[in-house]
DNA sequence: CAGTGGTCTAGACCACTGG
DNA sequence: CAGTGGTCTAGACCACTGC
């Protein structure tokens, strides 16, 4: 491992007024390295990393080193720390993360999430993007996306109306059918055979009005408000994989939100 | 300090069945005290708090597992660290931290919170607490509160409006003339002049229409969806401090929500 | 320059898991 | 029982702030 400081200091005085050297922590250096593996997919979600010694001995640093960028790593969802078992990639095919992006809660106590949504998919084929699809996605207009539309039952009542876009690059050979067919988390799909993981998202929200298709497919009148989700949906490089737009029905369920 | 591990075991063989003696880390433990200390006041927002090795001193143990439970209070928001400075308990009395709480942002770039957004109050008095407002704030029905409607506006256009609701008990004294007098972050007043520090809040959202009253102040139509923001804050010790029922205007602004 | 938080190390021991 | 993460300590040194 490189020394700890400015690497390679060129002269002893740096040249003034320029940006500061940017002191970067070893720990901080060691999270890269970890992160970057993480990208290239040396390792995959669900399995296990080496231990904290082996990592130490590798990057040649000490365990506590090694052990401060893990701990940030697990702060960020990347990694999950199990003791006594090891420490493993974080992914979205586990049963208590299923709906980890999902703040819509039944109004009522318990959590309907287990009886798990009725899924029903309206729409669902290969387009071209158009100039703000392609934009959320960092794409240009006209390049090639999969997009979908569905519909989300609780307790038979349709609650959540999503359209959903994928860029064509990273999900190549994903077809309509696969995904229609599919019956677990979706994520958890992308992550089993695309290798992307979803690690972050960004949510706009405001309250709309429904159009004729829209309101009839929630089975609510035109003039019922309903809650606007658009979701853009990043993986590890900070990349968008994902664009959603979600309307939900809040007579029966409310969005929750927890600022710390 | 006392010794890590569980306090004083009992006998050698726990009862089976039993919920677990609950093993509490010794930084655990600190945290716990210092925790007490702002509760109590003895450090109050905006001032520095010990340093570290006199932190260690009075707890009897060493500088690193006094920094872990900082550390985690820090991550919390409740400590804010300073190189070279010093540990500060965190205030919403600073500029960068001044809407902490608000997530609506402007659809066009440059954020308008600067142009302190213009607050007119529409009503402010003291009255009996309804059932729903008494559960919320963990009162009973009937007992004193202070109740106020303000609306914002943002360049000049009313974008919220606001119906807050606080316990009168730890806020006795607050007449409606001060809180209208007081130009400042409403959270920083309760801070200076209750002692009441926010810590935490909660929210549900929903879309909902506006009544007569509520459009026309808002200046928009019945028609126009608008986002219901029920927002309950907390101080230290997870007793909730404040009710907020808001309505957000979403045409020129929307809710933004990080999830990680 | 003294005092603060920030990093890094090395080692001991504890708690938990699985074979 | 060996191997993992989790806690705790002690000490050295670095980076930043303010006097």
């Amino acid at each position: 491992m490189v020394s700890p400081g400015r690497p390679a200091p060129p002269t002893d005085a740096e040249p003034a007024g320029l940006a500061a050297p940017a002191f970067s922590p070893l720990y901080q250096q060691i999270k890269g390295l970890i992160l970057q593996s993480l990208q290239q997919g040396e390792w995959k979600p669900g399995e296990v990393i080496p231990s904290e010694f082996d990592l130490a001995a590798r990057y040649k640093v000490s365990q506590g080193t090694v052990r401060k960028a893990v701990d940030e790593l697990a702060a960020d969802h990347l990694l999950v720390r199990r003791q006594g078992r090891g420490t493993f990639v974080a992914t979205h095919a586990e049963q208590h993360v299923q709906y980890r992006f999902l703040r819509l809660h039944p109004d009522s106590g318990t959590v309907d999430n287990e009886g798990p949504a009725q899924r029903d998919f309206v729409d669902c084929r290969r387009q071209r993007a158009s100039a703000d699809v392609a934009r959320a996605l960092g794409l240009r207009a006209g390049d090639p996306v999969l997009q979908s539309r569905r519909l989300l039952r609780f307790a038979g009542v349709p609650t959540i109306l999503e359209d959903l876009w994928l860029p064509g690059g990273p999900f190549k050979g994903l077809t309509a059918e696969r995904l229609m067919q599919y019956h677990g988390p979706m994520y958890a799909l992308f992550e089993s055979e695309f290798g992307v993981r979803m690690v972050r998202a960004d949510e706009k929200i405001r309250a709309v009005l429904p159009d004729e298709g829209q309101a009839s497919l929630l089975d609510v009148t035109l003039g019922t408000p309903l809650l606007s989700v658009e979701r853009t949906a990043y993986t590890y490089n900070d990349a968008p994989m994902e664009l959603r737009r979600g309307l939900y029905r809040t007579d029966t369920h409310h969005y929750r939100n927890q600022l710390g």
